[in-house]
DNA sequence: GCGGTGACACAAA
DNA sequence: ATTTGTGCCACCG
């Protein structure tokens, strides 16, 4: 198995490495990272690590990462939802009207990301 | 250690 | 297609 170490660090440490490792015009969900980072049912949890990273030092795409049903999730922040969109619109993705993107183009490659032994619970991908 | 919280997911109705 | 209910997890008091 390609699985890293996933003790060597933070679950939420682990989320950021992922994420940072998105290409730009590229996103994937929250239950993506969720099993990259080795927990397959913590995508609940990747929310919190991202809102944890608020504000903190740039450079981690956190615009990048939006729910399995290719919309951005609000969450009653309106204003980090806006950005959100106009964040990954200037990176080319194509957003519909109703806020919904194809999850099947813009979604980035699971096996060219760091990946956290999420092959140990059977999963492949 | 225990219980609430939240940028989620999935099945059921 | 939408709305609910239920499961799950890391964080923070």
């Amino acid at each position: 198995m390609r699985g890293l170490d996933a003790s060597a660090r933070s679950f939420t440490e682990r989320v950021w490495e992922i994420v940072r490792a998105i290409p730009a015009g590229k996103v994937l969900a929250y239950g993506d990272v969720a099993m990259l980072a080795g927990d397959r049912k913590a995508a609940r949890a990747v929310g919190g690590a991202l809102r944890a990273f608020a504000g903190d030092h740039d450079g981690l795409p956190w615009h990048r990462v939006i729910n399995s049903q290719g919309t951005i999730s609000f969450r009653g922040d309106l204003q980090r939802a806006n950005l959100q969109r106009v964040l990954l619109l200037r990176e080319g993705v194509v957003i519909s009207e109703l806020g919904r993107l194809e999850m099947g183009r813009f979604r980035a490659n699971l096996r060219a990301l760091p990946c956290y032994g999420a092959l140990d619970e059977g999963l492949d991908f």
